[in-house]
DNA sequence: TGCGTAGGCCAACAAGTGTTGACTTGGTCG
DNA sequence: CGACCAAGTCAACACTTGTTGGCCTACGCA
């Protein structure tokens, strides 16, 4: 688990105020690396594991706190508040490759092998979608990475604007699908299924919903 | 905790004790109807409604009981417990078809037909599929739902008993996710797709998952 | 007519939640 | 050294949750 340079938090909305005015203290360089740069870390580790394991709801500050062995207290001083430490620990980036220069035909394997890695290396994305199928706001976020990464990788590959959102959703089923079943639900086949099998089996599929001529 | 039971309604499941030995009262007749029907239908419909919008956690007992119009111990006295309610409310029963005497080129199609309208007609498998999502009891009782429903039908297509499983698993993973997409996260796109181009675009993929060679 | 009992409501409980503020510690710099 | 301030702990608040037991009401049989 990383969490030495990642400065996606940067947030600075729901500050609690005491250390927004005097900002930096000792260093009032722009980079300043606070002493408590640890703990932090700590937080958002222990909250990725919950949140992934056990839903928004279920997944209780103080069991975040125990697990990253501080005081609860602690996880509001340094996020605000639970929706602040959800929004700072599932900063999703799918990291989707250039397809532009990729022969045609290769998308779809080369799509769902992608997601696939994505999805077995860090275990924000099985958070995410958790907590997208369990509230109102996490669903928004989902669809909001669907708009900002899914959308514009699916136009490098279809030529008629019309149905890149179709396609894009039609991917989506797919790909949302097999995180569901597999990591989510954990139903016995679907966890047993080996990484060449997904891909032998499901790129075709994306190749179709992609490439294929509207049916 | 776990019910072993899944009737569909015929209640006697989680009785409080109180009623129970003294079963029929006014009517010693096997198919008494109580005068509460009507409460416990109510309390019924509402729940699947909150637990199909809000999932579990968030689905409280007492905005059922406001909903269906009564008291929150009503609920308990009728079902036990939340975790009784939820069993009552949400029996799920595909009603998947017969696909021994059908054109074998046809599955697909009939298979993606039959549960598109199914989960357009009720609201339970939006709720079920929420909160398997949400917590570990859900999600055994969707794999049950796989394994007591999707795998004896995909038996009937597939003659080859070792793919039986890997062929269900992979149809789950794209009906699942076309579910979550479109009923859950509500992907804009997904929603909009009309009920002629999902069949269009997954029959031949749901096809080829249970009938094509192993690649 | 009287009475048992099912149907229903009310008020309360214990447990757990996110969140807050006052207090203590320990390192750093004037 | 002594003041300062970030880092951290402790105890409590206000609130919601599932759940319980007591009480009232009205129907239906004797």
């Amino acid at each position: 688990m990383h969490d030495s340079d990642s400065d996606s938090d940067s947030d600075s909305s729901t500050e609690p105020g005491t250390e927004a005015g005097t900002a930096a203290g000792t260093e009032p360089g722009h980079a300043a690396q606070r002493r408590s740069d640890a703990t932090r870390g700590a937080i958002l580790a222990a909250a990725r594991e919950r949140f992934a394991s056990d839903g928004y709801d279920r997944a209780t500050i103080r069991a975040i706190a125990r697990d990253a062995k501080i005081d609860p207290s602690m996880v509001m001083r340094y996020y605000g508040s639970k929706e602040g430490l959800f929004a700072a620990a599932v900063a999703v980036d799918l990291e989707l490759p250039d397809l532009t220069s990729l022969p045609r035909h290769d998308v779809g394997r080369v799509l769902t092998r992608h997601f696939l890695r994505m999805w077995e290396e860090n275990e924000e994305l099985t958070a995410l979608l958790r907590v997208a199928a369990a509230s109102r706001a996490g669903a928004d976020r989902m669809q909001g990475i669907f708009r900002d990464q899914l959308l514009p990788v699916t136009r490098q590959v279809c030529p008629d604007p019309e149905q890149v959102p179709t396609r894009a959703a039609l991917c989506a089923t797919q790909l949302l699908g097999l995180a569901l079943t597999r990591y989510v639900l954990r139903i016995p086949p679907a966890v047993a299924l080996h990484g060449t099998e997904i891909e032998a089996w499901l790129a075709p599929t994306l190749q179709r919903y992609l490439t294929a001529p509207s049916p």
